[in-house]
DNA sequence: TTTCGCCGTTAACAATAACTTAATAAACCA
DNA sequence: TGGTTTATTAAGTTATTGTTAACGGCGAAA
C-alpha cells in the first residue's frame, strides 16, 4: 500500500528561501507548496490542508507567529505539524514560538539538510504509530509489537524462542546465519544448550508457518528466504 | 483517570548538566531520573520505561548514538521519545542523529528553558493522540474519565488497578505489554509486589469482563484483542 | 466506635505451555 | 559407502502462568 506523499506548505517572503527549501523537499518526495507572504499562507492552508506548515516569522500581513495562532485556534489545524523558520534566534522568540504551538523552530541561516532531517524526523514520530518494526516478506508478515506472525493474513501463534529465532533470520532475508551466531543471539552469550535444540526449534517454525521460507545450509547455518 | 506525570530519563556523565536538566524538568511536574554513563541509560530505560530519554553523545560506557540505536532495535521502545544533547553543533552530527531515529536535537550550552520548551513541545504532539479519550473496540468500551467499562452497552464495574490495567492494554490493542512495563506504568517506579499480582489482576479483569479478549504471550507478556 | 465489605496483595498449589534432551531416522557429501 | 550433519519424534524437565483462598488495610455505613 503506497502512501500518499505529505503535503507541505511554506511561507516566507524571501523567495530564494522558498526556492531551496521547495526543492529539497520535493527530492525527499513530499509535495510542496508555497506562500509568500501570511494572509496567502492561511488562504493556502485552508484550501489544502498540509500536513506540516513551515512558516517564516518575519512576514509581511501576518507574521509567521500570527499566522499560528489563528490556525491553532481552529480544531481543524490541531494536528497539522508547524516549524518555524526564523532569523530570531533569542532565546525568548523561541520559547515563545514552540509554546504557542509549533512543533519545531529552525534557526536562520537554515541548512537545507538539516530541515529534511527534521521534517522527516515529525513525520516519523507522527506517521509510526504501529508499523515500525514490522518485517514484511512475501505473503509473511513478522510483527514483533504484536508477537505476531500472518501468512496471507492468517495468524499464527509461535512459542518466544521461536518467534525469536525467526525474526532473527527473517531480520536478513538470504543471509546465513550460523549456529553461533543464533546461540548468541537468541540465546545469550552464556547459555548452554544442546545442538539439537535449534534444529528442534527449526522444526517447530517450519510446521507451525505449513511453508518453506527457511533453508538449511548443511554444514553452515539457516538462512529465510521467499 | 488522573494523567501520570510523564517520565523522563536524563543520561549524561556531566553531574552539573543533571542537576540543572533534572531540576527544571522536575519544577515542570515530569518524574526525572538519571544515569551517568551509557551503560547505565540503557539498564535504567529498560527498569523505567521512561517517556522521553535526554541523551548526552560524549558519555563513557556507551555513546548516547549507541543507546539510541539499542534502545530503538527494540519494539518495546520504538515509541519512546529520544532527545540529543550535545556540544557536537556541527550538521552532519546532527542530521545523524535525527536519522537514527531521534526526536530532536539540541546543541550545549544548553539553555534549560529552551530545553523545556522543546520537551513539552514534543509531549503536547504526542499526548494529544492517545491518552484521556474513550477507547472503542467492538463491543467494549473504556471511558477514563467517568472511570467505567461497558460491554453490549452493560456497565461492569472494575476496581482502580484492574482499570488502570485495562486501560493501558487496551490504549494499544494488539500490542504486547511486557510484565515490567506494566508494573512500571500501572504500579510506579519503585513500588514491589510478587509475580502473581499481575496474575490476579488479570484474571479478575477476564472474570468480570466475561469475554475473552486479553491475550496471554507466556515469556513475554500480555496483550488486548478483540 | 464497631462492623462489614471491598481492594490489593501474597502464598501455595495446580495446570499448562515452553524448552531441552536423547534416541533414531534420514539426508548429504566426500 | 562411511561418516557427518540435520530431521523427526517423543518423552522428560523446567519455567511460566492460572487459580484459589486467605490476610491486612482502609473506608463507609451502622
Amino acid at each position: 500500500m503506497e502512501a500518499k506523499p505529505k503535503k507541505i506548505l511554506i511561507a516566507d517572503d524571501e523567495p530564494d528561501i522558498l526556492e531551496i527549501v521547495s526543492y529539497n523537499l520535493g527530492k525527499e518526495g513530499y509535495d510542496v507548496y508555497t506562500a509568500k507572504d501570511g494572509y496567502e499562507a492561511i488562504e493556502r492552508a485552508k484550501q489544502l490542508f498540509p500536513d506540516l506548515i513551515i512558516l517564516d516569522i518575519m512576514m509581511p500581513r501576518k507574521t509567521g507567529v500570527e499566522v499560528c495562532q489563528i490556525l491553532r485556534s481552529q480544531p481543524i489545524f490541531q494536528d497539522t505539524l508547524i516549524i518555524f523558520l526564523t532569523a530570531l534566534s533569542d532565546e525568548a522568540s523561541q520559547i515563545k514560538g514552540l509554546e504557542i504551538g509549533a512543533d519545531d523552530y529552525v534557526n536562520k541561516p537554515i541548512s537545507p539538510k538539516v530541515l529534511v532531517s527534521r521534517v522527516n524526523a515529525l513525520f516519523r514520530r507522527v506517521n509510526n504509530k504501529e508499523t515500525g518494526k514490522d518485517i514484511q516478506l512475501g505473503n509473511v508478515t513478522i510483527d514483533p509489537v504484536k508477537f505476531l506472525v500472518t501468512i496471507d493474513g492468517q495468524e499464527v501463534i509461535l512459542a518466544k524462542k521461536e518467534f525469536e529465532l525467526l525474526y532473527l533470520l527473517a531480520s536478513r532475508p538470504g543471509r546465513v546465519f550460523l549456529r553461533n551466531e543464533i546461540l548468541s543471539q537468541v540465546w545469550g552469550k552464556d547459555v548452554i544448550v544442546g545442538d539439537r535444540t535449534i534444529d528442534v526449534h527449526i522444526r517447530k517454525i517450519r510446521q507451525k508457518l505449513g511453508i518453506d521460507c527457511i533453508t538449511t545450509v548443511k554444514g553452515v547455518g539457516y538462512k529465510f528466504e521467499m
